[in-house]
RNA sequence: GCGUCUGUAGCUCAGUAGGUAGAGCACUCCCCUUUUAAGGGAUAGGUCGCGCGUUCGAAUCGCGCCAGACGCACCA
């Protein structure tokens, strides 16, 4: 029977945590921050790795260097240490040769997961691996936490996406993912520096989330005492600046923000470049649209061709060009165009199978059609090009075909990573297509576009032809790093809370 | 939102027709001074995701809930 004094269980957390803030406290009592300010590194782990590749098993030197990171394994009772900065790994080898006795005893409060500085001489072990000699070291953080454990890691993916910082330690590839993905967008904006473009901001917070189908995050501004929503797209507000003429080429890389379920390929917060270059057409985009993405992969991946999963992509330009309703026949050996109302494409849609309804307009059955049929067997990459003007309220229409805009959408892996126009410049045009989005929430169509019209009035000013593109950041890094999942490249993937 | 699967020590995982939980790593102590997942020895560590039920007895069976993965739906 229990007792009424029953102890509460203690776990082996806590043992350890305790454990570990007593060794602290230990340094405190010798005179010791365990938290200090300051250290004075003078090298990587890499660079020594680089600089002494060629220095022979057993080979010493009085090549002095301090090295700072964090202490990942600890064999010999503390004589070997493997410690891990930004850059890699470096040994450290500390004997009581060269260590005062009093400070080689601080060793035995050093735990894996602290942050340490060494400062020593570089040798080669017999054994071949590059080392610190040690003669000196401090404590430069000392860590409560343990670490998981070193040989499987950490792979319950909960874990990794809420404690990131965990897998990060741990997890040399997710390291690679998160450097990679800053590379791609670093390499964006330089390909975008070396053609004109003016990198720009705008605002996230706004009153008409508008420039895409989808339903926004709603919040408020207390001393405005308005209602705000967290942007969708960056289109509107990008264009504003065109027709302002600050530069005819501009671009701005940020989150956006959709209300809608999450899944492998979507996160309710991700990242969007758009651009847009006045004087350009949707065809100047497509140029643009592959030979960014090529540079990109040129300089990030040294190549580009590229395997995701089983497939091998090989994003080298020129792309291949195909018309939606070109594709579609293809495909299914059905040519849409002959169809000239929603009622014969619906009839047209249901001879193979296609679900329409959903379906209240010509375009919204060419795009059911397109999404079911062909888009799963798009893996290398290609502009599929001149889509229906019902689903492209914000594209010129087409030059020669008055049910079509001037708009593409490139697919790689079977994704859509960009859409992009010949951006609609005429304010009356533009007015309609609003109100017939307008037309259709109206009708139940929770993710039909807002009416902004501030933008239009922005129009009726004069917008220069323009052409303008956008691409999901996440997707492309996805591509490039072979990740399964866009939480991959998210280093903090929206999750829900646990209770 | 629906379906399938998953949740056991800090981490990675076992687990018995239902009989009250185990390993390796990590932690603590001892031995060991040229290791590479170092080694040897001895400890300690658990509301078995949460709750209710069935039962003499539940990590195990049932129901509900929470969280996650995958698929579908939704969504570019």
């Amino acid at each position: 029977m229990q007792e009424n004094n029953k102890q509460e269980s203690v776990s082996s957390i806590d043992i350890i945590r305790e454990g570990r803030i007593n060794k602290a406290q230990e340094l405190r009592d010798k005179g010791i921050n365990p938290y200090p300010y300051k250290f004075n590194k003078t090298a990587s782990a890499k660079e020594l790795q680089e600089k002494y590749k060629d220095l022979k098993e057993g080979e010493e030197t009085t090549d002095r260097y301090s090295v700072a990171g964090r202490v990942i394994a600890i064999r010999n009772s503390g004589m070997f240490i493997d410690l891990m900065d930004d850059s890699g790994k470096i040994q450290i080898f500390s004997h009581k040769q060269n260590i005062d006795a009093e400070k080689l005893k601080l060793l035995k409060l050093i735990d894996i997961g602290d942050i340490m500085g060494f400062i020593g001489d570089i040798r080669r072990t017999p054994r071949g691996e590059l080392s610190i000699k040690a003669v000196d070291f401090e404590v430069l953080t000392k860590s409560l936490k343990p670490l998981p454990e070193k040989f499987h890691g950490l792979t319950d993916v909960e874990t990794k996406y809420r404690k990131r910082y965990v897998d990060l330690i741990i997890n040399e590839e997710t390291r690679q993912t998160f450097k990679k993905r800053s590379l791609i967008i670093q390499k964006i904006r330089e390909f975008l520096a070396q053609r004109g473009y003016l990198e720009v901001d705008t605002p996230i917070l706004q009153t008409v989330a508008s420039g895409a189908n989808a339903r926004p995050f709603t919040t408020h501004h207390n001393a405005l005492d308005m209602d705000m929503t967290m942007r969708i797209a960056l289109e509107l507000y990008l264009k504003r600046l065109i027709v302002g003429g600050v530069s005819e080429k501009v671009y701005e890389i940020g989150k956006c923000f959709r209300n809608e379920g999450i899944d492998t390929r979507h996160n309710p917060e991700f990242t969007m470049i758009e651009l847009y270059q006045a004087y350009a057409d949707y065809n100047d985009m497509m140029e643009l649209t592959e030979n960014m993405v090529a540079y990109v992969a040129k300089e990030v991946l040294g190549t580009t061709k590229i395997k995701y999963g089983e497939n091998e992509i090989d994003l080298t330009p020129p792309w291949d060009r195909k018309t939606m309703i070109g594709a579609i026949e293809e495909y299914t050996g059905k040519d849409f165009m002959s169809c000239s109302n929603l009622e014969e494409a619906v009839k047209m849609a249901e001879t193979i199978g296609v679900n329409t309804a959903e379906c209240s307009s010509w375009g919204q059955v060419i795009d059911a059609v397109f999404e079911e049929k062909v888009e799963p067997s798009l893996i290398q990459p290609v502009h599929i090009i001149d889509y229906p003007l019902e689903i492209s309220p914000l594209a010129k229409v087409h030059r020669s075909n008055k049910r079509l805009t001037e708009r593409f959408e490139t697919r790689v892996n079977g994704w859509e990573i960009a859409n992009a126009f010949s951006e609609l410049t005429d304010p009356i045009d533009q007015r309609q297509r609003f109100e017939a989005q307008a037309l259709a929430k109206a009708n139940g169509d929770e993710e039909a576009m807002e009416i902004d019209d501030d933008f239009i009035e922005a129009l009726e000013y004069g917008m220069p032809p323009t052409g303008g593109m956008g691409m999901g950041i996440d997707r492309l890094v996805m591509l490039l790093t072979n990740s399964p999942t866009i939480r991959d490249v998210i280093a903090f993937p929206t999750m829900k809370n646990k209770q």
